[in-house]
RNA sequence: GCCGAAGUGGCGGAAUGGCAGACGCGACGGUCUCAAAAACCGUUGGCCGGCAACGGUCAUGUGGGUUCGACUCCCACCUUCGGCACCA
């Protein structure tokens, strides 16, 4: 950037140039210097808990995170300047999968990588110029964090939320390791591309599928819509029935197999019966001359996804068992197959199969040759070969007892039967499945579990909490966790008898860490207690929450989940977590996609920041599209928002020529100008709408320096408004350029802790609109009005114009549509 | 495949039942300059007519529908993005 002043003959000259390097360093440093942003616990005014998303500390800020946190930003410096106690707090999600991978490619310890990637960021957030309190980070992966994070564990454990059970993971056989979804690329290891497949471990689940039913209810919070849909569907509430089908096969202990279906009523339609390849009674029954084919075919759908195994696109393929079951309602047996479409996750890990009334189930029987038998009359059913399933609708048929019940009440009918008789219930079934959280890797909290010979699984005692990971971990390049072969982690002594005994070597899922995060930065020092009870009756819930659509279903339902357990453990008092949720757009990576690490498609905006400052960039991202909508990165447009606030430099430093009695006129309309512009900022911001916010910015900024180029004078005391308003509305989007040019106008220190500016509707509303005439929808004419004209003056004036009379002459008016103030439609025939 | 969203000028987008393209980028022309950059000013959806002011007409992913009027509501389809339970 040129020190060299400009020197126009139209403009007068300006002492200074806007210099964003300079005037950004120094209120960082002055804002830090005077605690700006240490939010107290003791401000008497209304509390505000604004939250973003804390970041994962992957290496460098980008241009991701500065989109989640600089309109963040942007809304609590709003807040705090309509009067509430903001607390805004930062800090970092530091457990994971990546930095093992770190560790292991430089042989590192990956608290190294870790802590030295939190030094970095935090000091790039601070360039971003934003409100956060730092006397509050938390780390998650510090021990006097984890501690509390195992100390969640262990009363969710002691208030039977916690449990252990077998569990599918994918493993590659040739690094002996497990691997993660992501580490899995087209069915192969991603480190050493041999073909993997899944096995099963004992695991630790949290049993979030009791709270099903109250994760449903969003009544006590505001998030948008299509957050709600999407968990509605993730949970899955299904009602139905679970029937009991008697099994007979030699020397199998068992004699029913139980199966949810959502359709009971079909039930005397049931011509085959199908487990899923991991049904633990699937390798019991097979006959032995089925074996090798049921063996080959569970192996090979152990290799598939569930995204795979789930699509309705595919060929069905399956296996008979040799084995059959009898449907309790009419004795009749049927033969039970194994196929990968039905999934161990979902009900009973069985399907009934009613190939008449179910699309999945009669491709199924048109594959192999199966009955196919209608226990409805359905409407379009004509009698003939079914050539597709049919839904609900007519009566029931080939149904014993039940033929001419009516749709409508064959459900209660069957369910109440199958009560009676004993044959099964009435139940309801979630998609939903319970929260796995343990993780065979070393860079995450380690359960705070010890095993003993003599006293089994014995918690550890919270005085010995944390269990700290060892500082010495090595790395094999098999991605094995380093605790499984740690001897002095492994080894300890049990807490209830003194015996030798061994550590639980598996971690929690990162998302346990941040699944209470928000609790934490309200008494992020406390030794004693996760936080204090007090404190969270003052700051929780969360007013505002925001972060990235990715986070839709998963984080946010096991935070909603930790939550109500805490609140039925005695903790906390309310219900929910975020009372209010936004989800930002993901902002696109050149390839198209979210930027993230694992993607390789991140960009840094260092650069930019150099060049253009913080106050620019920032700025520039809220103008680039609706923030809920996101959008590809396309640095060339950053001039733009450079541009505007040199014009706000400009005009606020530059001077005008005022006179005490300026025109009542162009008073008037200077005033009206900056009212109308208050209030469209005030609406637009508190709405998130951060783009047209910045566009209404724009004009306004482009009014005032045309009025002060057209050196016409004006009203000394609405020039003083209209520069006031601008500098204090602009504040929260940009903080630096708004804090100088408070300073140079000669106001108190800081622009920050003014009051945002109230607006006068009166003084904002036009007197006049300009309505458009159509004549049959097309414009033909437009007419100047007054606001609220009546619909007589209106219509007379609009029959008046030329040129609306040159389509309306010779022909029938049909009708005059008027709406005051938008437009005049006369319907001629 | 399933769930959720989005498709509008050369580009990002505005308008959510009422003037399509606000605001900005880019491009083009100009001022300043020896020159360039920066800055500033002006023009800028397509087509047709007109020297021109201007007028006409088409246009919001595709096809249909509702309405005086549809980018906006409804139905079907196409494409792209987010998520799908061990990336976070």
């Amino acid at each position: 950037m040129s020190e060299q002043q400009t020197q126009t003959k139209r403009r007068p000259p300006q002492a200074e140039r806007y210099d964003p390097r300079a005037i950004e360093a120094k209120w960082q440093q002055r804002w830090e210097a005077d605690r700006l942003y240490e939010t107290s616990d003791d401000d008497p005014r209304p509390k505000w808990y604004a939250l973003t998303m804390l970041p994962y500390t992957s290496g460098d800020l980008h241009i991701g995170h500065w989109y989640a946190m600089a309109p963040s930003d942007t809304a609590a410096r709003y807040k705090r300047m309509t009067g509430y106690n903001v607390l805004f707090p930062m800090g970092f999600d530091a457990f994971g999968l990546p930095a093992e991978n770190a560790a292991i490619k430089n042989q590192t310890h990956p608290a190294e990588w870790t802590f030295a990637n939190v030094e970095r960021m935090r000091g790039q957030l601070k360039m971003m110029g934003a409100m956060f309190d730092w006397r509050r980070e938390v780390v998650t992966a510090s021990p006097d964090y984890y501690k509390w994070t195992q100390w969640w564990f262990l009363k969710l454990l002691e208030h039977d939320l916690a449990y252990k059970k077998k569990a599918s993971v994918w493993w590659c056989p040739n690094d002996q390791t497990v691997l993660a979804n992501e580490q899995v690329v087209d069915g192969r290891c991603e480190r050493c591309d041999t073909p993997v497949a899944k096995r099963d471990l004992e695991q630790w689940f949290f049993r979030i599928t009791n709270y099903a039913d109250e994760l449903l209810d969003f009544s006590k919070m505001q998030w948008p819509e299509q957050i709600q849909a999407m968990q509605r569907n993730w949970i899955g509430r299904s009602e139905g029935a679970e029937l009991r089908f008697g099994l007979d096969v030699p020397g199998v202990a068992t004699s029913e197999v139980r199966v949810f279906t959502t359709r009971p009523d079909t039930v005397y339609g049931v011509t085959f019966f199908v487990l899923a390849p991991e049904h633990p009674l699937v390798e019991e029954i097979t006959t032995p001359d089925r074996r090798d084919a049921v063996r080959a075919y569970v192996d090979a759908a152990r290799r598939e996804t569930e995204i795979e195994r789930m699509s309705t696109e595919r060929e069905k393929t399956g296996v008979f068992t040799g084995a059959y079951v009898t449907n309790p309602f009419n004795g009749k047996q049927v033969p039970v197959w194994t196929a990968d479409y039905v999934l161990a996750t979902y009900g009973t890990g069985a399907v009934m199969g009613v190939p008449a009334h179910d699309q999945r189930d009669f491709d199924f029987a048109k594959e192999y040759g199966l009955d196919i038998i209608p226990v409805f009359d359905h409407p379009d059913y004509g009698g003939g070969e079914l050539t597709q399933a049919f839904g609900h609708g007519g009566s029931m048929i080939n149904s014993g007892l039940f033929d001419g019940t009516p749709d409508a009440e064959a459900i209660p009918a069957v369910v109440k039967y199958a009560e009676q008789q004993g044959f099964g219930r009435g139940t309801v079934n979630y998609r939903l499945r319970d929260w796995g959280i343990s993780r065979q890797r070393m860079w995450g909290a380690p359960i705070p579990i010890i095993y003993c010979e003599t006293h089994g699984v014995v918690p550890v005692p919270e005085r010995d909490l944390p269990v700290l990971l060892p500082e010495d971990a090595e790395f094999r390049p098999t991605g094995e966790s380093p605790l499984t072969y740690h001897e002095g982690f492994l080894n300890t002594t049990c807490p209830i008898g003194g015996e030798p005994a061994r550590r639980e070597t598996d971690t929690l899922d990162t998302f346990v860490c941040s699944s209470w995060y928000q609790l934490r930065y309200i008494d992020p020092q406390n030794d004693e207690r996760p936080f204090s009870r007090d404190l969270a009756r003052k700051w929780l819930p969360v007013d505002q929450y925001s972060g990235g659509s990715e986070h839709a279903v998963m984080h946010l339902l096991y935070t909603r989940f930790f939550t109500k357990a805490a609140r039925d453990m005695g903790m906390v008092e309310f219900d929910e977590p975020f009372t209010r949720l936004f989800n930002q757009g993901q902002i696109l990576g050149p390839d198209g996609q979210r930027m993230s690490k694992s993607r390789g498609n991140v960009i840094a905006p260092d650069s930019q920041i150099d060049r253009w400052g913080a106050d620019t960039f920032r700025a520039y991202l809220m103008f680039l599209g609706p923030w809920d909508e996101g959008g590809p990165y396309d640095p060339s447009g950053i001039s733009g928002a450079y541009r505007w606030l040199n014009r706000v430099w400009n005009v606020v430093l530059g001077g005008i020529e005022t006179t005490s009695a300026g025109g009542a006129q162009e008073t008037r309309a200077l005033r009206r100008w900056t009212h109308k512009t208050i209030k469209k900022v005030t609406e637009d911001i508190s709405h998130f709408r951060f783009n047209t916010m910045i566009a209404a910015l724009m004009e306004y900024t482009n009014y005032l320096t045309r009025l002060r180029e057209a050196g016409a004078g004006a009203d000394a005391t609405a020039w003083s408004e209209a520069l006031e308003s601008l500098v204090l509305i602009i504040a929260p989007t940009v903080p630096h350029i708004a804090e100088e040019l408070w300073q140079r106008m000669g106001k108190p220190y800081s622009v920050h802790t003014q009051r945002w500016p109230s607006f006068d509707a009166s003084l904002a509303a036009a007197d006049e609109v300009e309505v458009p005439v159509q004549v049959n929808g097309k414009v033909r004419d437009r007419l100047m009005l007054p606001l609220d004209a009546p619909e007589a003056d209106a219509r007379d004036q609009a029959l008046a114009s030329e040129h609306v009379r040159q389509y309306v002459e010779g022909k029938e008016i049909a009708r005059v549509v008027y709406v005051p103030n938008r437009l005049i439609n006369i319907v001629v025939r």
